[in-house]
DNA sequence: GATTTCAGAAGAATGTAATTCTGTTTAAGT
DNA sequence: ACTTAAACAGAATTACATTCTTCTGAAATC
């Protein structure tokens, strides 16, 4: 189902993702109709998994990125520490690591007083949170969600 | 510039980009025009980015996560070996970090073996990196680039 | 090789939506 | 109160989305 013609759609989805249906129709040179039909399809089968829009950071106070490894207790129980985690606001991404068996967050703050807050106040206080370790990030020089898709 | 009716029409925006403009009128009690014109304008302040469409890495051979943290060697031209990283595909993120004075990176593969091929052959032939630290995603929890706009 | 089947595409029709423009209102600063 | 600029509504025009029907071509079946 991910032929060149979806490829090609896709691409220009990437892009610029609120573009008019009859747009991408043109670029493609499919009728419309056709297209519709692709990206409904590619909706539902969960290849397209939603459109976003991107917001710039800075104007919302997000400006600081932060990498956060958090170690677990010995007798934590994961899956509940990762729910945990996941809904704090602000952290942006949990991931769950190999080697240590920790956690990996992605947060985005206002500055670092307010990541020590979020550290000392929402993180540490967690019960199966051993320890941490925080990667402040100075400058990002690429941050994207786009994927290659060949 | 970022009054209540702007943050209304932002958070539908953040819920689901690709939606008419008539739809978000009706929501936020504006007219259609007088919408399109906020968007407008956020669009042209920064404020708004850009659309994207949301993939489903799966269906792209592009499951694997994995964060690698790198070290410069100590006459490295920070500022070039960040754009070199840049430039590699399926590296998504790159940022330079404080700490370690080094850079970290999100990167997306297939597979744990891509992911060790990308590392040998992209990464650890750059002059400038002297060592790394690869730290590989089991699972993820959590993961958007949604930020929070209170 | 003829026939059947079916997914995908085109095209037309209809209902909406996007966009522009104008006039009015609102708010802020003087 | 007066001026100025920004924001909004409403109408009109243009373009788009969506649905439905028909058609085509490629694979499968006989």
């Amino acid at each position: 189902m991910i032929d060149k013609k979806n490829m090609k759609i896709l691409k220009i989805l990437q892009e610029k993702a609120r573009i008019p249906n009859a747009e991408v129709s043109r670029q493609v040179g499919l009728a419309p109709s056709a297209v519709l039909e692709r990206i409904r399809k590619m909706e539902n089968q969960g290849i397209i998994d939603g459109y976003e829009v991107r917001l710039n950071p800075e104007r919302f106070s997000r400006k600081q990125v932060a990498f956060i490894e958090i170690m677990p207790q010995p007798d934590a129980h994961i899956p509940d520490l990762g729910e945990k985690l996941a809904a704090i606001a602000d952290i942006l991404e949990v991931h769950y690591t190999a080697g240590n068996d920790g956690f990996l967050l992605k947060v985005r703050t206002t500055d670092t007083e307010t990541l020590g807050e979020m550290l000392q106040k929402k993180i540490t206080t967690i019960d199966e949170v051993l320890s941490t370790r925080t990667i402040t990030v100075l400058s990002t020089i690429k941050e994207t969600s786009r994927i290659t898709i060949d």
